[in-house]
DNA sequence: CGTAGGACCTCCCGTGACGTGAGGTTCAAG
DNA sequence: CTTGAACCTCACGTCACGGGAGGTCCTACG
């Protein structure tokens, strides 16, 4: 018995019939020769070609890799510390979705879930990953009450400055030019002072107000962060 | 400005226009509106809905998985911990392949490496996952050289053993019986003495003669694992 | 007002590594 | 000789889009 049949070196070899099927006619594993009536029949060297290319593909290259691996055998090493390098940052890509994840279900209740994951994902597209990095940390530093708590002065803030909008008051108002200022400093505790984050922050909110607002649930549009604006410029 | 172009809304999500259009097509994110000749106008609850679907991709949810967690938007934890519990078995894979890959690399000449995976990839056919782990720290344990010298005193071994079975030497004959143990003992070096170890290294050899020996490129076949089993026997 | 060149539309084929039948032929045992 | 298991060749489905063809629409400029 020098000459296996296809199911029997898929029980062997355990992969699936459909396997060695798609491995022949792509030519990557062939079965040497067949019967009369077509049916295949592997060779010694077939099997030890189809064990290659299992273990190859156990160190996740592609199909494409392995057969340039086999066909110029001389230099695998190459090949696999390129294989390793890409493994290191599929486990750094890994290791960053699961502290995220974590983190996520660490610190919040279930309602809030979505509602943050919709603001980490506006932000993404105007931090910079390390900016984020950082932001996330220093709300980790302060704890979810803090967060919590300056998300109610936040609030609060933005109340008034919209009663302040709605009764005509003028951006200049010295009672406005304060409140904006503390819109600035509440602003600093997130972004932790950093000048390129607050410009992030701003480049975010001025080009982005219709969407951020409705997106996050800030009652922030309708003029207010013009508004303030305007009142920093009165500064 | 209300409604967003595909266009601007590419730009501002960091997704493609193509994106758009599939999700579009699978009708996870509708366009809700279209101007008068098709054109697609997203009202600012469906770039709502693309930046949820779009931080849920980014935790490795299938569009599916977005689909139904933000169709009973309810309990989104028990989806994450799921999410979770597939990144960490996603990162123990990624580990292993990692530690087999520097291994490799480490431990070996670039001729080799291909013939080592080929005797890992016919053995785990055969082996359990625990039982490979010990081989392989057995082997690390010993050192190339020594495996290299028991690999040579193996070689030799078998010579002698295929002398004496050309020469029509009985299986019980004492000499014959002597090799017989010296191989046991080889194979127990290898084995680390474990019996489940050693059992699932004779079913692989017994069941798998031919292929494993051209394999392998050991000269195991031809009889001379039979003979030894009959020497075994009369032992 | 015409035109150029983006931006947008739909339709459809391609990717990787197979899974999953459908419908027919061949093999091994009773 | 028959039956059921094993095998064969198409050929379409998967997932999340990429990319191009071929056509329409919008907007700014001369």
């Amino acid at each position: 018995m020098t000459r296996w049949s296809i199911g029997d070196l898929a029980k062997a070899s355990g992969l699936t019939i459909r396997t060695l099927h798609h491995y022949d006619e792509i030519g990557l594993v062939v079965a040497s020769e067949r019967t009369a009536s077509g049916h295949r029949r592997y060779t010694p060297d077939d099997v030890r070609r189809l064990y290659q290319v299992r273990s190859l593909r156990q160190l996740g290259l592609s199909l494409e890799e392995v057969r340039s691996a086999l066909s110029r055998s001389d230099s695998l090493r190459p090949l696999f510390e390129a294989q390793l390098a890409a493994l290191n940052a599929q486990a750094r890509q890994v290791e960053a979705l699961r502290s995220r994840l974590t983190a996520l279900l660490d610190g919040h209740t279930t309602e809030s879930l979505l509602s943050t994951l919709e603001m980490m994902s506006v932000y993404e597209s105007y931090f910079t990953a390390d900016q984020l990095d950082d932001l996330r940390s220093r709300a980790a530093a302060m704890g979810p009450e803090a967060v919590e708590a300056l998300k109610a002065s936040w609030l609060e803030l933005v109340r008034q400055l919209r009663q302040h909008l709605a009764d005509g008051t003028p951006a200049d108002d010295p009672r406005v030019v304060e409140l904006a200022r503390q819109w600035d400093e509440l602003g600093a505790q997130f972004t932790g002072g950093d000048p390129a984050v607050q410009a992030a922050a701003q480049k975010s909110w001025t080009e982005n107000k219709a969407s951020i607002s409705t997106q996050i649930g800030w009652p922030a549009d309708d003029g207010v962060v013009d508004y303030v604006t305007r009142a920093r410029a009165a500064r």
